[in-house]
DNA sequence: TTCTTTATTTTACGCGCGTCAAAAAAGAAA
DNA sequence: TTTCTTTTTTGACGCGCGTAAAATAAAGAA
């Protein structure tokens, strides 16, 4: 139990009570292997009874290679990222890096003030999942010059030393070819300005699976800015059913988020969602959203590899940095998606 | 176009160049008025050709009062603690401090570290929502002795300087009242075992509100543990519904995660969740979670002030803050619930 | 026991900036 | 123009810690 006798306000205190000299001290911090046993020990005694932690920012200050980690992702109260930077957090934790979560709330203007921000923490790196279509690209670009950056999510051709994230085609191939195998091809469903590139990716890959199967492609694209996509996919439905446009039973959402506001909007018309006997339509979507296995009917999706993504995101990274800095090349690691069959299609 | 002929890599260079001392380029940081109009253009006439910003946490490191601002909540991958969290940190922002948010993920020694890692950052104030149960209270209450804090959204008594949170009576009371006038009397539905203090006054709200009424009270409280809320909620509903243990066809769910679980539970039954005719459960809840309006059926519930808290919050931090950290007594402030009829009851 | 060699510790300085007291400049009054 | 005030600016030091180089202690060889 390290009881407050005495408040200790720092590094200098701390070494005088424990009879050691503050660069002793400052290396026991860094690596208590690396002092004589001798010293340990009464480092450790003074440890028992007075608590003190060094202080973290101080130390960063003047260090060549701090073991700070920047995280920075686009819209933190999005589930999917709230999730993939929990993982990440854990994963540099047991790393032994110390991770700082920044979220721009869809702002490309507090996205660079983050980055600004990050410069001062002197990070060993960072790992950065842009805002997309509206990030200033400059910003971006001069800040990975600057700091050891891995891009994750969604990628910026030609920015940070690499980038680790999923594999599109690999979801929509899956949900386009189950989708097309156990009843009719899907209409593609999705934002008509999407924010994210991974969006056109997987517009993409819907155009060629359909083309593959000989299949006329049908998209649908529904209006709506900004992060509600869970409103926007719900209007979108709403707005498509009342005026049939659809061609066939299956619909297959950019995304879980616009899915879920999609049976939202389908419920509210009465619509029966499912792949069993007695159901109006069949929905699938792509991310495996968190709250994606929640919904009712529980939605068949293509699953990020979490935690794939985030174990090689972070392993990128400490690689990254343990190469200085810099890698020989950029690269670009993408996992693919697993089906995952509920009840929606 | 702040071009970057030459990398500024601190005050005294950027002084240098803007041909102004150090400390009168730190004064014009802090603020702009409090130097002279002409150092004044001269700063900001570099400021145009070199793009140099402050090291925040060099700033922090010597100032008397930062404007830094910690917040902690207990799970971020909760959308209820993601929205809060995003509503406070765009309030502290404008209020013109520097938010940082930490999330400890469940776990009580993370939320200790966080801790810790927030005295190095000095903060002017930090907004806690403390774990509850779990949390290691001793170490909270002397971090809460030290840095001036406000606890939001789950209270512990006496620790902080104030408290600011919604009145889990209020949120009980409208849902009971409702479900009783307009049907059967609810059943309440919670976890055995729940971490967060709320649910305690939850349950002993809807005890009061049912011996008022002078209704029998009918608990029923399921087994699980962590923050898994969703599943424990569709376990205990599948259980509860195959035992046949509800005494009538309404369910008051102590929170909307549990609820929401619920639904899946239900709906995988074949029972549908409605006020209308022809359904066979009503479903009410606590919270309006940011997905509560988009399930199956969308769910009646009460819902936080979510506005009103995070400002109430923050706006006592800064009150705390301008009185030099201490309060005369400790003040707690709740906020109403607001009944929101959604499809389920 | 004495001299090397090597492992530790200490000395001294730096990181990027805040802040106070002293000095200089600007403005007002004479 | 000179003198006295009132800003501004500047010099000097400190924050809490890292780190290279110098000094010391421990360990081994002679």
């Amino acid at each position: 139990m390290a009881m407050t006798r005495q408040r200790i306000r720092n590094m200098e205190e701390f070494a005088a009570i424990s009879g050691i000299s503050r660069p002793t001290v400052s290396k026991y911090f860094h690596d208590p292997e690396s002092v004589r046993p001798s010293s340990r020990q009464r480092i450790e005694a003074a440890l028992e009874r007075y608590d003190y932690r060094p202080n973290v920012f101080a130390m960063n200050q003047n260090r060549k290679l701090t073991k700070n980690v920047g995280i920075v992702v686009p819209y933190l109260t999005d589930p999917f990222f709230a999730e993939i930077a929990r993982t990440i957090e854990m994963r540099c934790v047991e790393a032994g890096f110390q991770p700082s979560l920044f979220s721009g709330y869809g702002s490309p203007e507090q996205e660079v003030a983050i980055l600004d921000t990050l410069r001062s923490l002197k990070p060993a790196g960072v790992l950065l999942a842009p805002l997309g279509r509206a990030s200033d690209k400059r910003a971006i670009e001069r800040f990975c010059a600057e700091v050891p950056t891995v891009l994750f999510d969604s990628n910026m051709e030609g920015i940070g030393e690499a980038f680790v994230g999923s594999d599109n085609f690999s979801f929509v191939m899956q949900t386009v070819e189950y989708l097309c195998r156990t009843g009719e091809p899907p209409s593609f469903f999705e934002m008509k300005n999407p924010a994210n590139p991974n969006a056109n990716k997987r517009r993409a890959a819907y155009l060629t699976m359909m083309e593959r199967q000989g299949i006329e492609p049908h998209i649908i694209q529904i209006d709506g800015t900004g992060w509600a996509f869970e409103e926007i996919g719900k209007q979108g439905a709403l707005k498509v059913l009342a005026e049939k446009g659809l061609r066939t039973d299956t619909i297959l959402c950019s995304n879980d988020r616009l899915a879920i506001g999609f049976l939202v909007g389908a419920f509210e018309l009465g619509l029966k969602v499912g792949r069993s006997k007695g159901c109006n339509l069949r929905l699938a979507s792509h991310d495996d959203h968190p709250f994606s296995r929640f919904t009712c009917p529980p939605l068949t999706t293509a699953a990020h590899d979490y935690a794939s993504v985030s174990e090689g995101a972070v392993k990128t990274l400490i690689d990254l940095i343990e190469a200085g800095g810099k890698l020989p090349n950029r690269t670009e690691i993408v996992y693919p998606a697993r089906l995952i069959m509920r009840e929606s299609a």
